[in-house]
DNA sequence: CGTAGCCCCTGGAAGC
DNA sequence: TGCTTCCAGGGGCTAC
């Protein structure tokens, strides 16, 4: 859970306990803690005293009077607790070091991803988990952006990703990137190659502040974490995106969003930072019979690559596997084809069965969606996607828009009087209007074509805007 | 080579 | 209430 500031704050909390003192003896209560042989970490330090910590990055080491170094790394809930002689380990400890004054130092660690290592003071440095880190925010020189600024122009990652690799600049965690991006106006998933000279200065100074700033207020504190026992930092309270999402933008008036980047949650403001990027990916979605249909041409006239999620249904109703899959399924005996009549019938009959066909179905679809992406070629694209966030696919799109229209039934009456009062019946079943707090753009379609049109116009233009 | 995605673990919270 | 699923302040490894 650490990042920079918070190791920092250990780092000053535990000197005072174990700085001077003696080790008498090590018990390792998992062995998988230490990297390398737990024996010879042990027998390399009992007897030693420590005499300074140190820190680079995430990493905080433990230097001993025999010329003995621990390298540890917190990961994501280690911490360092004083256990007092009549205290019981706690639940947690991993490895337990017995201290000369009878108190133990123990490092804690709920989640086992924490690891300890031993080394020697003249090459520590040279171990691989250092060699790899960049630079701390608080170091980086002018020079040393123009440095960081070419590296970067190689890299098309999202930027969140590059600033969470340690190796060009090291400190920031899923917390204080956040709160960086968030600082310096940039997106999270703008890919680093866009990401310009005067773009890292401002990154540069934003990190350099927060971190001071986080350290300053003895850093943050979240769920249950806390750097010694009885101590926790403040800086969670200035903190302006991270943990916020549904929460109001504190510059503007947009809803904070949250997504994900590299498997980690992302929370950002759409409005104040815009992704620049040389394509887009946008999401339609809504009800059946909102008026998906009609946006979704007025893009493909403009020039957008457009694709229907309804359009890939059907052919994945076509294929033999996905046939044989809604079969064994749903106990149905469908040849060539699914009926998507049929189908829908049994769903009403029991609504429960929704969400399988919805596990069949949406990950196939996602799969397709991707190839699309992959193959066309306009920088615009546009996909139609009626249930977005119940198929868990809102995060690979760069915006979405939002339909809604108190008049969807009588649309589907007049599209297909036969099968209306069937679909109308699973649109209910459906909770559009929770997701409303997510959508980028929200169109109502309460009036006429033209209506619907300029409205639909008015947002092509501001995506175009966005546009590198 | 760069990159996406999975993995290492445990437990609390939220969803059903 | 009890069960399931998701999520968490990190980073290494592997398959493409």
């Amino acid at each position: 859970m650490p990042e920079l500031p918070e190791v920092e704050i250990v780092k000053q909390v535990v000197s005072p306990l174990i700085v001077n003192r003696r080790i008498e003896k090590i018990v390792v209560l998992r062995r998988q803690t230490i990297l390398g042989d737990p024996e010879v970490f042990s027998k390399n330090l009992i007897g030693a005293t420590c005499t300074h910590l140190s820190r680079i990055g995430k990493y905080l080491m433990f230097h001993f009077d025999n010329q003995k170094v621990i390298i540890s790394h917190l990961r994501m809930e280690g911490k360092f607790y004083e256990i007092l002689p009549d205290e019981k380990d706690s639940k947690y400890a991993r490895v337990v070091f017995y201290l000369d004054n009878g108190h133990r130092l123990s490092f804690d660690d709920m989640r086992c991803f924490g690891i300890m290592k031993l080394a020697d003071e003249q090459t520590y440095l040279k171990e691989k988990e250092l060699t790899k880190l960049g630079l701390e925010p608080f170091d980086i020189k002018e020079k040393d952006i123009a440095l960081i600024y070419q590296k970067s122009k190689e890299r098309k990652i999202p930027i969140k990703s590059f600033l969470l690799n340690q190796e060009t600049i090291t400190g920031l965690g899923n917390i204080y990137v956040d709160e960086v991006l968030f600082a310096t106006k940039i997106h999270p998933h703008t890919p680093t190659n866009l990401i310009t000279l005067n773009d890292w200065k401002k990154i540069v100074e934003h990190s350099a502040r927060i971190l001071t700033s986080a350290i300053k207020a003895g850093g943050s504190t979240v769920k249950s974490y806390h750097p010694g026992k009885g101590i926790s930092g403040d800086f969670q309270l200035f903190l302006k995106v991270y943990g916020k999402a549904g929460q109001k933008c504190l510059n503007c008036d947009a809803i904070l969003r949250k997504t994900v980047t590299g498997g980690r949650g992302t929370t950002y403001c759409p409005h104040c930072q815009i992704k620049r990027n040389s394509s887009l990916l946008i999401a339609i979605t809504g009800p059946a019979g909102s008026g998906k249909s009609t946006i979704l041409n007025n893009f493909k006239v403009r020039g957008f690559a457009t694709l229907s999620s309804d359009d890939v249904v059907k052919e994945l109703y076509k294929k033999e596997n996905v046939v044989r899959l809604i079969n064994e399924k749903f106990g149905t005996d469908f040849k060539n084809e699914v009926d998507k009549n049929a189908l829908r019938q049994i769903l009403i009959a029991d609504s429960k069965k929704i969400k399988e066909l919805e596990k069949i179905v949406h990950p196939l679809v996602k799969k397709e969606i991707i190839t699309w992406v992959k193959n066309s070629k306009p920088s615009l694209k546009v996909v139609e996607v009626p249930l977005l966030y119940e198929a868990k696919m809102s995060n690979m799109f760069d915006y979405v828009i939002g339909v809604i229209s108190d008049k969807t039934n009588e649309r589907l009456a007049l599209r297909d009087p036969h099968s209306a009062k069937d679909i109308q019946q699973i649109n209910a079943l459906n909770q559009f209007s929770q997701y409303k707090k997510n959508l980028d753009f929200l169109i109502e379609n309460n009036s006429s074509l033209d209506d619907l049109n300029r409205k639909s116009e008015k947002i092509i233009n501001i995506l175009k805007s966005y546009l590198n």
